[in-house]
DNA sequence: AAGTGGTCTAGACCACTTC
DNA sequence: AAGTGGTCTAGACCACTTT
């Protein structure tokens, strides 16, 4: 038995929705109708369409049948981390402060509460190509993460605080006209627009617990993402 | 029967990992024991388990066990579209024409090899957001798609001359200062840097069959992306 | 040898859809 | 009533890991 039979029977199915034997609202052939053709059980037949079915291609509907998906493009997976560049981080300061509206907002902080910032630049082959900025809310009584501010990936310090698997990240990516002290940092005229990639991440009751800012310059480059067959409308 | 058991089993195991009572490399309990405790076949708890691993959260080790998966967070999901976005595409043109260098070497087209060019503006409350191009290789004898290039989403385009289930894209965001008629087109400054969105869309041999180019103004807004608890590596 | 996961069987009963 | 998928059982044998 070099390859199961259940990967057997998904991959001829898998080929069939390719070459377009099978299109798109076609139905498949029923369980039943597959276990008799590869003489074999229900359930390694259900098991071989599991396998399609999480690949995107094809749909159960209970009572109708199997059915193949038409697919959608609209999504997209992105690889993007602290570290997932080439190139070296430069630190450059840690502070307390009141961050501006828009990032105290995104942390829910309080009047007059402030935040510890981490700054970084990172540059590659002697360029600087991107500004870092990470703010954390300050809290009285809360163990200080300062010194490991600018070692770790940044959801990877949290996860000492809370479980590590409850932590989620929301990224938006958009261009701002980059405030002074980063125009600075970067040698750039002021009031350049950068491409900036904001993370705000929320522990599991959505409690934002950090939010990292990065302002890539042309030099850094582009961000690259990439699409299969995906279906699933989980939301 | 409310719940089914299996996924009983599978919420009880997913929320111990998430409260941290199993932390990551640790093992779960093992099949046979987990068949023991809810008085069930081990059928039924391979496939709650099933769920736990098609979420990311837990890995099977042939021979050893089922480990908890440590988070990564460099996995972003980005939804994008042509029309996922509000707004009404107003038509500008279709020509042919030879592309620039980096759209023309993108879809590797011949030396003199021409494409074919649609244009389109996105408003927004009578706003011009955004400036979408499109770029489909020329060749003698294929029947032309012009005239529906600006009504069904790029990819789909290609479903009827490719099996629709073997297309993918490849997405690039960055910040490209843009050319004159695009400037023109959205009533901005020449040569001001805009958000770009580049996808590349591909038949399952490789071969390039479009590539669509979008720039979005600030108007527009931000793309935005989400991490959850993806441990895949597939690549 | 003993324990683990990986594959597979030959049934069963239920819920949903169609006729 | 007949066909479909959804859940579940109580076994079996195999391959891998540890002792």
């Amino acid at each position: 038995m070099a390859e199961p039979l259940y990967l057997q029977i998904s991959g001829r199915l898998r080929q069939g929705i390719l070459t377009g034997e099978y299109k798109p609202e076609d139905m498949l052939p029923s369980e039943n109708e597959l276990a008799a053709r590869y003489s074999t059980s229900r359930v390694t037949v259900r098991k071989s369409l599991g396998v399609l079915e999480s690949e995107g291609l094809v749909r159960p509907w209970h009572g109708k049948g199997y059915f193949v998906q038409p697919p959608k493009y609209t999504m997209f997976t992105l690889y993007f981390g602290d570290d997932a560049t080439d190139g070296r981080f430069r630190f450059q300061e840690v502070t307390i402060l009141r961050p501006e509206k828009d990032v105290a907002e995104k942390l829910l902080l309080k009047k007059h509460q402030m935040a510890i910032v981490t700054r970084r630049i990172l540059e590659r082959d002697d360029r600087v190509v991107a500004y870092d900025e990470k703010f954390v809310p300050y809290e009285r009584g809360v163990p200080s993460i300062e010194f490991e501010l600018h070692f770790t990936e940044f959801p990877h310090m949290f996860e000492e605080r809370f479980a590590p698997m409850s932590l989620h990240t929301e990224m938006t990516i958009g261009m701002e006209t980059a405030p002074e002290h980063v125009c600075a940092a970067l040698s750039l005229a002021a009031d350049k627009p950068l491409l900036v990639v904001g993370r705000l991440i929320r522990a599991s009751d959505d409690k934002p617990v950090g939010f990292a800012k990065q302002y890539l310059t042309e030099a850094f480059g582009k961000l690259s993402a990439r699409s299969g067959y995906y279906t699933q409308e989980k939301l």
